[in-house]
DNA sequence: TCAGCCTAAATTGCATACGATTTGCCGGAA
DNA sequence: TTCCGGCAAATCGTATGCAATTTAGGCTGA
């Protein structure tokens, strides 16, 4: 009881740690076998792993030819924001409107970022990551709609949308950050049409930062 | 080759099946075993299809404990048709202004369903809500957009939901109905501000007949 | 009577084995 | 050389068996 193994959802986590953090490349195979043997299961946990990640889209499945981490185009990062660019921004004017958003905790995060990204290059990318997702997460469950919550990070769980920051300019980044803090504000001071058209242009900001680098 | 059998993602279908058309109630909980014996497989291709269920929030899970039917309250109802309300109108606007979408497809659609359901009054339940659904995906699918598509589908699949026309009232009915054969003039006529309202006031309009009868 | 433990049945989790399908390679014929 | 058939290797799909966990019931003792 004290070393036990959670058991073999590990393979779930392991294998989509590997894709969203581009360990394992699009159109990459993911071969049953040499999963459970590096993970040290057998192939029945593997395979479930497997399923899981392809009903969340992150892989894509074959029958008798096996699963292939997806690729992702400019098309489907257009699909992508096109949609973000719609929830995120309604589920912002609901958490203004609901009031339930506790605002220090966003501050905080908010401020966080700002200290692991100061002058808008950032020391610790993962980090920087994981703030990012934690900050959207919490507006979006102030919104009290949890198939929102959970429809959004279906489709946020993107290798090129999850690394964000991977690709973003220092101006574009501080910028990301100066919205970060507005959105508290607007959020304390409970405007929903504030927080609205704060949020959808950080969402819309980030999409043509996306887009044009490279 | 011939009665190939496409195998045990039947039994995904199989299940899936039971529940949306309520023959598994929710809370019921679903054995594999009991499932593989009536099925005729074995308990891998069941709880395999299990777990995609789980992914879609049909059933939900519970390690060692095994999987029950989801079950579904007004709270539920609400957060699916807000979100509905803001995604579907959204979608028929960009189905509008891409213009792609058959109209002569829809329209026969719409046609069908006047004939399925006489004066408001369906002869055929099943068939109502096979048109119904396919009526709808088609105009998503005109909005370009494949996540859209798949969002909207993985949030309507509740019983409740699934089975809408077993709660209309005829007169609920007929305005169902009224409302597809406008959709098709709005999109007929690519007019996306139309296109959107038309479909707003539908999921609207349902979202209250669901809501207020019983 | 009732709380608590302890055992047995039911059920799931995982590993392994084997059949089925696909893929890649090799040789032969045009 | 190129195309095509066929065989072997790789890989997936499913069945089965056993270990681990949970649940239910009865028994004991206060």
């Amino acid at each position: 009881m004290s070393d036990r193994t959670p058991s073999a959802d590990d393979a779930y986590h392991l294998i989509r740690e590997q894709i969203l953090s581009g360990h394992r490349a699009g159109g990459d195979w993911l071969r049953e076998g040499e999963l459970a043997e590096s993970i040290g299961v057998s192939r029945t946990p593997v395979r479930e792993a497997l399923r899981r990640l392809t009903a969340e889209g992150l892989v894509h499945y074959e029958r008798n030819r096996g699963v292939q981490v997806q690729d992702w185009s400019e098309h489907d990062l257009d699909e992508i924001f096109s949609l973000r660019a719609v929830l995120e921004p309604w589920g912002c004017r609901l958490a203004a409107v609901a009031g339930i958003v506790d605002v220090d905790v966003l501050d905080d995060l908010a401020t966080q970022m700002d200290k692991v990204a100061p002058g808008g290059r950032p020391t610790d990318v993962d980090k920087l990551t994981d703030l990012n997702n934690l900050f959207h997460r919490t507006i979006l469950e102030g919104a009290q709609n949890s198939r929102l919550t959970g429809v959004i990070s279906s489709v946020v769980q993107v290798p090129l949308v999850w690394r964000t920051f991977t690709r973003y300019t220092p101006e574009a980044l501080q910028r990301s950050l100066a919205h970060h803090h507005e959105l508290v504000a607007a959020l304390t001071a409970q405007d929903p049409v504030w927080a609205e058209s704060v949020m959808q242009s950080h969402v819309r900001a980030a999409w043509h930062t996306l887009r044009t680098p490279d």
